[in-house]
RNA sequence: GGAGAGGUGGCCGAGUGGUUAAAGGCAGCAGACUGUAAAUCUGCCCGCGUAAGCGUACGCUGGUUCGAAUCCAGCCCUCUCCA
């Protein structure tokens, strides 16, 4: 069936991560011999990352399960930089202390994915700034600099688009893909790196670094991308009424997160399957060709699965749980997101204090919309006071956001 | 350093002294229809306040004026061309 006789290539093949590979053959070949350590780079930009890299992380999850070694790189050097890559504008710079802190945030996820030690396909987690805090400039451009022309650099993505919008573009962001490039060597050194792996955008970026190491060591290097990861309807994914999708727990609920993946579109279940759980390719086969509300089985699915791997069984089966009482009995499940009334509460404040209106103004608009419910009676007074009483109480925004009121 | 263009609400983008909290579009939220889907139609979309009302807002700082996003001065930033 597949072109591949690698256990990794052919389960990434399967799967649908696949967008371009260097040298196919090779990296099958070589795959099927040895061991092949491969690494993702993340900026800690911020104290979480987000769906937009669950699909990366996912891969490193298969390349340890067939038997290869993960290595995560935490960008603190490059963050310091910020990657230009896909952005109109130059990130405001952080701090080293914001970005020392956002990685140790961010780290925390990883556990849930890999498995992490010293044996041979144990994952490894490495920061950048390790070495990037330490080059001396001239010396770095006399040995990597030279390698690099101004022209090619001008004509990846990151940097075209960006003049093309006539947007600026600093020097130190320009620096950004050779530094990238500068890590894959400097992997490939030290723990004997052979791949990495990106995100479509990264294509440029990971052929750089290959080049690099292939002009300066020699060696032979691959790289890996997977597909940009939009919705059917074209919009990146990700995002929700709150914002962006978290992976932290403290930055979205295991609720929440589960609610995300149950309201994905009919037209995205079938690969959302196949990216983001480790449902079986024929099972999926299956789920994707229910029809009309059935679909909605397969909705479930993906939410409980997604959920437990990155939350855990127990908090994705509550969260499935809550939905079901909440969604289908019209009851309320005790996952739901709680408030503390107090000794009473305005309806409008309670709806910006749990976060469903980013305004009290915004929730006197959707009180008067007659979208707000409380205990599935519709509200009509903004000035309404709830005091708790011995049961909680239901409030719902819409049809989807519920939470509890309690004393 | 010189010449020109420009900086408007999350984004794009109108607006050149007075119903301008600022057209229109996108994104977003809600309602209807559904299946917690999509598409479609409708409404909403700076904040505080139950309300009257108030406070902020068109790069920054001053000024002119009864009144400024709109005029003037200085400054900051960006783009294009020239050196």
């Amino acid at each position: 069936m597949s072109s591949f006789n690698s256990s990794l290539l052919r389960l990434l093949e399967e799967r649908g991560y696949i967008h371009q590979i260097t040298d196919a053959a090779a990296l099958d070949g070589l795959a099927d011999r040895e061991i092949v350590p491969g690494y993702i780079g993340f900026d800690a930009t911020a104290p979480s990352l987000h769906v937009g890299s669950l699909l990366v992380i996912m891969i490193l999850r298969r390349m340890q399960q067939t038997g290869h070694k993960p290595i995560v790189l935490m960008g603190g050097g490059t963050t310091k930089v910020g990657d230009p890559s896909g952005k109109d504008e130059s990130r405001k710079l952080l701090t080293a202390e914001e970005i020392d802190q956002n990685i140790a945030s961010i780290r925390r996820v990883f556990e849930r994915f890999l498995k992490f030690g010293d044996g041979p396909t144990d994952a490894i987690i490495v920061n950048n700034a390790d070495w990037l805090d330490k080059l001396e400039y001239i010396r770095f451009l006399r040995e990597v600099g030279r390698h690099f022309t101004i022209n090619r650099m001008l004509s990846f993505d990151s940097v075209r688009l960006r003049l093309e919008r006539e947007q600026p573009l600093t020097f130190l962001e320009f620096n950004y893909m050779i530094l990238q490039a500068y890590d894959f060597l400097e992997l490939a050194r030290r723990v004997g790196c052979r791949l990495q792996l990106g995100g479509s955008d990264q294509w440029g970026n990971i052929i750089n670094g290959i080049e690099l190491s292939r002009r300066i060591d020699g060696t032979e290097l691959f790289g890996l991308t997977a597909p940009l990861v939009t919705t059917s309807d074209g919009a990146k994914m990700g995002k929700t009424a709150k914002g962006a999708v978290w992976l932290n727990a403290d930055r979205l609920s295991p609720y929440d997160y589960w609610q995300f993946w149950r309201n994905t579109q009919d037209s995205d279940v079938g690969r959302f399957l196949k990216f983001f759980t480790e449902v079986p390719i024929d099972e999926i086969a299956r789920l994707e060709k229910l029809d009309g509300s059935e679909i909605n089985q397969a909705k479930i699915v993906l939410a409980t699965e997604a959920t437990a791997m990155l939350h855990g069984r127990e908090a994705a089966l509550a969260a499935a749980e809550t939905a079901r009482a909440t969604f289908e009995h019209g009851a309320s499940g005790e996952d739901l997101p709680t408030l503390s009334l107090g000794a009473g509460m305005n309806i409008a404040h309670a709806l910006t204090a749990i976060g469903f209106t980013p305004s009290n103004k915004e929730a006197k608009r959707k009180i008067a919309e007659g979208a707000v419910r409380l205990g599935d009676e519709v509200i009509s007074d903004p000035s309404l006071v709830i005091t708790g009483g011995h049961e909680p109480l239901k409030l719902s925004l819409g049809k989807k956001r519920h939470a509890l009121l309690v004393r």
